[in-house]
DNA sequence: GTAGTACCTTGAGTTAACTCTAGATCAAGC
DNA sequence: GCTTGATCTAGAGTTAACTCAAGGTACTAC
């Protein structure tokens, strides 16, 4: 079978006016229609909505998710173009997350320093 | 001494207009003035920007960089309310690194499978 | 003392990514 | 067959965070 736009919004959390932005805008896939012109979302729907969302959080724009989703559409002979973009991603996320744990330590260091005017002052 | 708005956003990276925009609207406190009405940048502001920078690219939003500037701009009594915002802003980053890492596998998984079918298809 | 560059303010414009509105059609239950 | 709630489209509106423009003042080097 398959699933309603509703429900696809109840299980992603993407409101139902996303997801018509999302495909009207090509950043994901068009969507089956019934015979009425309703939306009928399939299973790889659902799958492709998921990385989709990988792609949004780990801060691709949306420009290049539509570059991706592309690609995708095309078929199989886009597959290596595709890993090409996935590991340039994948770098990115891990100078994200290297760039996140030293905020961590600024952070850290700030509260350890504000801690210590603390200790000072009721002495 | 000090600097100008000019040598700041040189250093920061951060555009004039940005700088001007921060202190409008209280993101960073307001920094001093010659008798003519131009921005002297301490040393002081200089970090505090750095660090402003660093709840910025945390994600933390402006209006709660603002709450945490004027708890700066009251002195000291309000230090254990500012190591409250930054401990809650630490965890936050620590599971922003979580997510983030499990998106790592995720691409990763991706890039392996994509593989898989090159693989497949060569044979 | 003037040319050229940096700085000032106020307020409007931009951009990305949604989010909503209006007016119409569709589907399910009684 | 009628009501109620979900869905449709096209296009306008919103929000956060800048970014720029216009018109004016200040500083530096000749």
């Amino acid at each position: 079978m398959g699933y309603t736009i509703g429900e696809i919004a109840e299980t992603t959390g993407l409101s139902i006016h996303t997801l018509r932005y999302y495909e009207k805008e090509g950043i994901m896939p068009s969507v089956k229609r019934n015979n009425s012109g309703i939306r009928i979302y399939e299973k790889t729907d659902l799958e492709v909505l998921q990385f989709i969302r990988c792609l949004k959080e780990t801060g691709m724009p949306v420009i290049d998710i539509k570059k991706f989703v592309n690609l995708l559409v095309q078929g199989d002979h886009t597959i290596e173009n595709r890993i090409d973009l996935l590991q340039k991603q994948k770098e990115n996320v891990q100078s994200q997350v290297n760039q996140l744990m030293s905020y961590i330590q600024m952070l850290d260091g700030k509260v350890q320093l504000y801690k210590t005017i603390l200790a000072n002052k009721n002495e």
